[in-house]
DNA sequence: TGTTGTGAATCTCTTCACAGCT
DNA sequence: AGCTGTGAAGAGATTCACAACA
């Protein structure tokens, strides 16, 4: 490596893949705690709120520029501030889901007015049927028009919730229309460039996982998306 | 058929989260694989198809009883039936879903004669117009005939996909009816008994995670329930 | 040759344990 | 007395690398 070029670069370390996830969680867990009127918070309180080892909830805070305070624990609303520093987007992010069937309604309607940041701003949908109407306050557009309207409300990020045999195709056209993100629940593999992200939301290997280890006696509770 | 019984029998070693969930992926792969005609499998084909190292896929294998030929690779229909040997109960098991709105009613539609050996059974809702009818093939029922319907038709796993406000309650109910293992889609921590399984299947932790790798330059594939 | 099976090395994540603070 | 912040130890998971093999 160069000796000398970066003295000291990186500050923020939010990073891995799991640390995200909690981080994610412990949002949600945090703004429910101030909702119900406590300002202040310990590691220990927090970590049983969402099954983890307190050690694990510290280890997690080292990442954020906070600090706990002995006696009184951490400040609630500075985490979720520093939690929003870390995860969210300097400015909203639009969204594009494609498929308006059972799953895509369900995904609008979970994602009415949860996150701001991130707004899906435009449906899509063969059906004919389907098109043309708002659902849930949002737009659902032929799938013919994805890539004009990805590109006019400057989506970057998409669902899938259609058919495995649509994903595909969804994806290549998402991909090429800018978005770098994709989220999918159709159970196939993805072809993407190397620089844009899929998750797959696996709901039978989700299954297949409970029903196995509750066979297997107990253990320990799990979030996910995951992985 | 191999009636040769090993003397000893592998101590199966399927055990761990990650590893579970890779070899539900496998198996849908594989069947996948057979299905347009290709009766062997390499690791490295397997490992292309899944996302993950041709190492990993070897190394998953050594908890399956199956041996490789280096010359022909892996014999698909033994490693599907393997996989099936450590992740299926041995019977079927039976499933009650909570909740029949847009999200339930996806669900049911897609675990449509996926996998046989997990039928959901009956479904629930409070909303009268919602019961006593059949919807994919599912019977509906109120939700005050949980208990009695999960012990006559002796479930004992369940989904949770009914608004928060109704998913504690919902699982001290098939707790107490004697449900093992459940899948919340739920955005709370379910409290339950230290010996019953719940994987939490976050919808909003799964997008900005996405959204947040996604910023980050490029990197690897993802596949949840998970974690 | 190209692949499997696997010990050993590596990398990543989690917990331990304790000094220092309030 | 009880909690935070963190180095160090411990567990896990993944990759490396190579002998044995068809």
């Amino acid at each position: 490596m160069t000796p000398l070029s970066h003295a000291f670069t990186k500050i923020s370390a939010a990073g891995s893949e799991k640390t995200v996830g909690r981080l994610s969680l412990y949002r949600r867990l945090l703004e429910r705690h101030l909702a119900s009127g406590k300002g202040r918070v310990f590691s220990h309180e927090l970590a049983l709120l969402a099954g983890v080892s307190a050690a694990q909830v510290r280890r997690d805070m080292m990442g954020l520029a906070v600090v706990g305070n002995p006696a009184l624990g951490y400040d609630v609303p500075a985490l979720i501030r520093e939690i929003g520093l870390q995860l969210d987007a300097a400015e909203p992010e639009g969204i594009a889901l494609i498929g308006v069937g059972h799953l895509g309604r369900a995904v609008l309607a979970y994602f009415q007015s949860r996150r701001p940041k991130l707004q899906i701003r435009a449906a899509f949908d063969i059906d004919p049927t389907k098109v043309g109407r708002v659902i849930q306050g949002c737009r659902s557009y032929p799938l013919q028009e994805l890539e004009s309207v990805v590109r006019d409300e400057a989506i970057t990020l998409a669902i899938i919730a259609a058919p495995a045999s649509a994903a595909q195709d969804a994806a290549n056209r998402l991909v090429r229309a800018g978005v770098r993100g994709i989220l999918n629940f159709a159970p196939i593999s993805l072809r993407v460039p190397e620089d844009v992200r899929v998750d797959d939301l696996d709901l039978t290997m989700a299954l297949e996982k409970v029903a196995f280890f509750a066979r297997k006696g107990a253990d320990g509770r799990v979030v996910s998306e995951g992985a």
